[in-house]
DNA sequence: TTCCAGGTGCATA
DNA sequence: TATGCACATGGA
């Protein structure tokens, strides 16, 4: 991958397996638009624009935060050769080779994947948009999703208001663990346990205790199954349509092993733009 | 109007 | 341990 940098634009050239409406639109990520035919994505406490390859930064940010975000540093192709062995996965990546996991704020996909639950994709999106707009810090262009601080600051109705729903309750109980339960503590736990103390947040359960840990904590052996996920699994590797959950997992480790977070990712984005099983 | 969405908690058997 | 239901909200 070459870094071509001016003028505050940065450019990568013969960069493998990276896209960036792939990235942003294989489910892991909410808070990000098209806006003509750039992405304008609010993510580190900054609003950063891209078009295809070119972000809209500088060098400083472009390297000190968006290539770990990006995850540009890690290479690609040793995850997909080795997923490609299963025939349906490497028809998946063909699919969406340029998805990369993002690396998010912990406490944000907390908040967010309690609001997913039961919950459309552009819901969730506008929900998370309330919220920082609500309690979030002010970048001018947007605002920041809120610093545990700041959204400490919110009573029920209020979170209500935001249009969260019967998760209100959830977000509440999620805003008094997180002062004893500290989130980057936490990242010092093997996968499993660190997933057991997730769940003890109300709202968290086994799907979204594996999201967290995927996309906030990098655990990409981590994976978590939703209606999509379901659907296609059971459309393509099983005959039945009501397999239960934890043979899914078991599988599932069983065939990607260390990269079942990778193969769930194009897994999803595969099933949402195909339809498949729907 | 009715159904359902990147699920979870709770009651019941 | 397994199953069924309620839960806020809004778009199709």
């Amino acid at each position: 991958m070459n870094i071509i940098s001016n003028d505050n634009t940065i450019t990568l050239n013969e960069v493998e397996n990276f896209n960036i409406k792939q990235t942003l639109e294989c489910g892991q990520a909410f808070r990000f638009e098209l806006i003509n035919d750039r992405y304008k994505i609010i993510a580190k406490n900054k609003i950063l624009y891209v078009k295809e390859n070119t972000f809209y930064t500088t060098k400083k940010d472009f390297e000190e935060i968006w290539l770990d975000y990006f995850d540009l540093k890690k290479d690609y192709s040793l995850i997909q050769n080795k997923l490609c062995e299963d025939s349906i996965m490497k028809k998946a990546i063909e699919y969406g080779k340029g998805i990369r996991i993002l690396n998010q704020d912990k406490f944000e996909m907390l908040i967010s994947f309690i609001i997913s639950q039961n919950n459309r994709i552009p819901m969730i999106k506008k929900v998370i948009n309330n919220i920082s707009e609500k309690y979030g810090t002010d970048l001018g262009d947007g605002y920041a999703f809120p610093t545990v601080e700041q959204l400490s600051k919110a009573n029920i109705n209020e979170l209500m208001e935001c249009k969260t729903g019967f998760r209100a309750k959830y977000i509440m109980d999620a805003l008094e663990k997180v002062n004893t339960l500290d989130l980057n503590k936490l990242d010092q736990l093997p996968t499993p346990e660190l997933k057991e103390k997730l769940k003890e947040i109300n709202g968290v359960g086994d799907k979204v205790a594996n999201c967290i840990s995927l996309f906030g904590y990098g655990r990409c052996d981590s994976f978590p199954i939703d209606v999509w996920i379901k659907r296609i699994m059971e459309h393509f590797y099983y005959n039945s349509q009501d397999t239960n959950k934890n043979i899914i997992t078991a599988d599932a480790i069983k065939m990607f092993g260390q990269y079942c977070g990778y193969a769930q990712q194009y897994l999803f984005y595969y099933a949402r733009e195909e339809k498949i099983g729907k």
